[in-house]
DNA sequence: GACGCGTGGGC
DNA sequence: TGCCCAAGCGT
């Protein structure tokens, strides 16, 4: 079996790479701020869920000054439907910090970079190759299955991460290690697959242990996941007869955090659907609607029981609650989940 | 080092 | 359908 070689996989890049919006042509520079952004983005979310966000947030916050000079609360409206909004909270937090600590310039260190609010290990060296051209060593999930296939890793994640890091250490090159890590990357994107790799057309196929073996789906090796547990809990969709909604803010960490929702139960593993009518924010003419909103986190599923109820103009909202105008309801920090909550008391609003 | 943290798409 | 996973990070 061959050795497998950078260059190989630099000319596999040259003729196949993607063309997606934050990337410069071939051979340009690109500027960092739009290379933050997307690697934020990007973190754990797909190429195609982060495209239309990406180019609204450049469109909204062109430089990372304007970004710095947002409210918050912008942001994370902005950000609403992407997911981890932690992410929202720390890019906020990190325009501040480059703006007024560095001039409104990252700095093009990887160990600086690694300093900066939700900039972990891979993220500060993907922005020192891609942004700045350092050689930094670029792990993501893509790069560790293609390392732990073409070296045959056996170890078990995340017990082969350092195996998988020095494998790739020794076979970044000096140069041009922004375009290696995007050819690893858009190679395990498109070739180097989980499932079904298209070995055929990979240029590393004669140098891959893993192929060689015939077991390339084998790396690397995960132990299977717990199931995921149920939760339940209910949902109170107060609407005004001008199409105001009584919403409120969760707290600004933890699940949701910093983001609008419609008030409900606490969602737990032993929720009572009988008392839940007791939790109700106002007191109205609830009704249970039919159905029920079902929604998978990553770490549980939930179904949503929905409360609707209608409430006079005039009407206040208790501490801690406010209105959503009709106007604005589109605007809001709504999670998805919420999202669907909401779209299923309108449909039902006949009951 | 393990766990908490969203959402959507593929098979 | 249920499961896997996606350019990870903070605690």
């Amino acid at each position: 079996m061959r050795k497998p070689d950078s260059r190989s996989l630099l000319d596999w890049y040259d003729r196949h790479r993607r063309d997606l919006p934050w990337r410069a042509r071939a051979g340009a520079t690109t500027d960092p701020y739009a290379v933050w952004l997307s690697e934020i983005m990007l973190q754990q979310t797909t190429v195609q869920a982060v495209k239309s966000y990406y180019l609204k947030f450049l469109t909204l916050w062109p430089t990372v000054d304007a970004l710095a000079s947002a409210p918050l609360d912008d942001v994370m409206k902005a950000w609403a439907g992407l997911g981890y909004y932690s992410r929202a909270r720390n890019l906020h937090a990190c325009a501040g910090v480059v703006a007024r600590e560095h001039g409104g310039r990252f700095p093009p260190d990887e160990a600086e970079l690694l300093l900066l609010p939700g900039v972990g290990p891979y993220t500060a060296a993907a922005i020192a190759a891609i942004a700045f051209g350092r050689r930094a060593v670029v792990v993501d999930g893509n790069v560790e299955r293609v390392a732990a296939r073409l070296f045959a890793i056996s170890q078990t994640m995340p017990q082969a991460k350092a195996a998988i890091r020095a494998a790739v250490d020794a076979f970044t090159p000096k140069n041009r290690a922004g375009d290696f890590a995007q050819g690893m990357m858009d190679l395990g994107a498109t070739i180097c697959t989980p499932r079904n790799p298209a070995c055929g057309l990979c240029p590393f196929m004669p140098a891959c242990a893993a192929h060689a073996s015939g077991e390339m789906e084998r790396y690397p090796v995960r132990t299977p996941k717990e199931k995921r547990p149920q939760r339940a809990g209910a949902a109170f969709f107060l609407e005004r007869s001008d199409g105001a909604v009584l919403v409120r803010t969760r707290p600004p960490r933890g699940l949701l955090g910093g983001m609008t929702e419609v008030p409900g139960t606490p969602w737990s593993g032993d929720f009572d659907l009988a008392k839940a009518a007791d939790a109700a924010p106002v007191k109205a003419n609830w009704r249970l609607l039919p159905g029920g909103v079902d929604h998978i986190f990553t770490h549980f599923a939930l179904r949503l029981s929905v409360f609707a109820a209608k409430a006079r103009v005039g009407s206040k909202a208790p501490a801690g609650m406010r209105w959503a105008t009709h106007d604005d309801l589109a605007d809001e920090a709504f999670p998805t989940v919420m999202r669907k909550v909401i779209a299923h008391a309108q449909n039902r609003a006949e009951f």
